[in-house]
DNA sequence: CTGAAAGCGCTTACAG
DNA sequence: CTGAAAGCGCTTACAG
């Protein structure tokens, strides 16, 4: 159709306003001071011409490309899409963009999302890895400059990178004393996969929880859910079926895993919360829907993803006030473990 | 730790290997003749140095990102993930790269998703965009230079796009074909989201074998599933549940579908394929995993990915061989129904 | 409060 | 087969 037109760069908006363009680029940058005429001048001409800032010109100039990455293991599960969603947020408010960046749990997609990122000349990386090992993770961290890690617990990351992790041992010790206080004893944990670094923070929570209490769990009960998800509890819980009637709390890796085990109690016969209480990790939407309604621990998943941003912001400007932040979660009292 | 560290362009690695900067970047791009004793000179300063060369100098110069997008409304579903496979992979061997944008098939995130895009200046979008209203779509895609729609059936694009479609009634075809060949004559449509152009398509191939057999639908039995997924099916097929003897065959939208129609037909009592052969569409992994197996219509899904992004390169390239690209299913019998 | 000019790191006619 | 130089569209000291 119409032949490639050229572009209208500032050079346009400039003289179409009669200005230079250090001044045109003041005024989109709102750097120094304008009389307000000419800023208006300017505004106007830039409506007038349709003109748009090249990211790339612009990219070039200043060495800042105004991307940044979210690397996650996952995009499917609504933990990390409110993460996202959080990012993404904190991003926008900031003029920045995020790149989903999703791994599939791949280890090796992981590192070439790093590649690409830095390839793309991304500012910045928040990266979810609940899963790939320390050993891997750590040469790619230390190479790329600005890096927030999410959940990568018991890592020491230095100053190499921000990190934000949940209080998963006390989340877990929360869930273990209302049950306990509810008068239950008998309690397993419904584990996440073995390798997931949260699982096993949320294991020792829940051993810890109970030991203090002068319980002990049943080692012959522990079991774990690869993948996490609703299935995975299902099929977790219809292997405990023969030892089930010993139990009267479920403390679940996740609320998914948690619904899979209100299922498969159902299918049992057994009545929740009568016979067995079950509680979730992380409030999602699931928590609500199903019944009975899940008790679960909060997780503020959209705030971790905006301080993951804005931690990382922080460095990219230099600041680097917070090495950790650590998150708390919140118990919430539902149905299934009132 | 280290101070930032200049970093070294394409000058540093000229002035190593005795060059200059355009004898390098032709070396770069592979154009024009080089004498075999200064490449590797220049591949050895490369080497030697580290040198790495700005995506963002060089889309700055020639106007071109190498990125592209790929907008899908769902990432959870195996049927855009190939489709993403395949698109990557094309992709990657003409030296672009892919921005994977999931919009959740919300409608506002698509268009965010297109400003996205052109904010970065992508070379060039693939768009699978089932349900997008055309009036919607339309103004999307004539802002955009380059873009490729999948799966936009029924929409006319003229110049404006490219497009890959499957021959969804064709395929259906296939299906009633085959059970009405086996015995079949009282079949139903499990039909996807009424919004969904495919679905409506593969509706429209189903009646016209049917009728082309001298048979016709039961309007009494149509069903649709949103979202078209397992739990879509099995609801969808829950509610024939009265009716659901007088049926000898499901033909199902997807695979997902068809999968959560097995689930509830055994839960129901109903023995297939013997009392009803069901059929799905798009032969992805779970057709094979579930019991029995599933007869299915193979779309080539990681072709499909690859063949847009091939055509969306033709366009950027100024060539636009093809202009619309249809895809043909294949029928996969397996158990349930043979 | 506003400009002139150099620079970011590439590519690409144009010469030779 | 190789170079010198201009240009891509911005930003940012440095002056005034």
């Amino acid at each position: 159709m119409s032949r490639p037109t050229r572009r209208v760069t500032i050079a346009d908006v400039a003289s179409y306003a009669g200005v230079t363009k250090t001044t045109v680029s003041r005024v989109l940058n709102n750097k120094g001071e304008l009389s307000p005429e000419t800023r208006a001048r300017v505004l106007q001409a830039v409506e007038h011409l349709g003109y748009r800032r090249s990211r790339i010109a612009r990219s070039l100039a200043t060495d800042q490309t105004f991307l940044l990455g979210l690397i996650v293991p996952s995009i499917s599960s609504e933990f990390f899409t409110e993460i996202a969603r959080g990012a993404e947020d904190a991003a926008w408010e900031n003029e920045y963009k995020i790149l989903l960046c999703n791994t599939e749990g791949d280890w090796d997609r992981e590192e070439g999302m790093f590649l690409f990122l830095e390839d793309i000349q991304a500012d910045g990386i928040v990266v979810c890895s609940p899963r790939l090992p320390e050993d891997r993770l750590m040469p790619l961290v230390e190479q790329f400059q600005n890096v927030v890690v999410v959940n990568g617990q018991g890592i020491a990351w230095r100053e190499l990178a921000g990190a934000i992790e949940t209080a998963d041992a006390e989340g877990m010790q929360l869930a273990v004393n209302h049950l306990l206080a509810s008068g239950r004893r008998n309690l397993t944990y419904v584990g996440g996969p073995p390798d997931a670094r949260v699982s096993t923070e949320r294991y020792l929570g829940f051993v810890n929880a109970l030991e203090a209490a002068g319980y002990a769990p049943n080692p012959a009960w522990h079991t774990t859910c690869h993948p996490a998800d609703l299935n995975g509890g299902y099929q977790a819980v219809r292997q405990l079926k023969h030892v089930l009637h010993e139990i009267d709390g479920l403390v679940c890796f996740n609320d998914l895993v948690a619904a899979g085990a209100l299922r498969a109690c159902a299918e049992l016969g057994i009545r929740v919360p009568d016979d067995i209480a079950i509680t979730g990790c992380d409030d999602i939407q699931l928590a609500t829907l199903v019944h009975p309604q899940l008790t679960t621990l909060q997780t503020p998943k959209h705030e971790i993803g905006a301080l993951a941003v804005k931690m990382l912001l922080e460095r990219i400007g230099g600041q680097r006030k917070h090495e950790t932040i650590i998150i708390h979660q919140r118990l919430i009292i539902r149905e299934s473990a009132p």
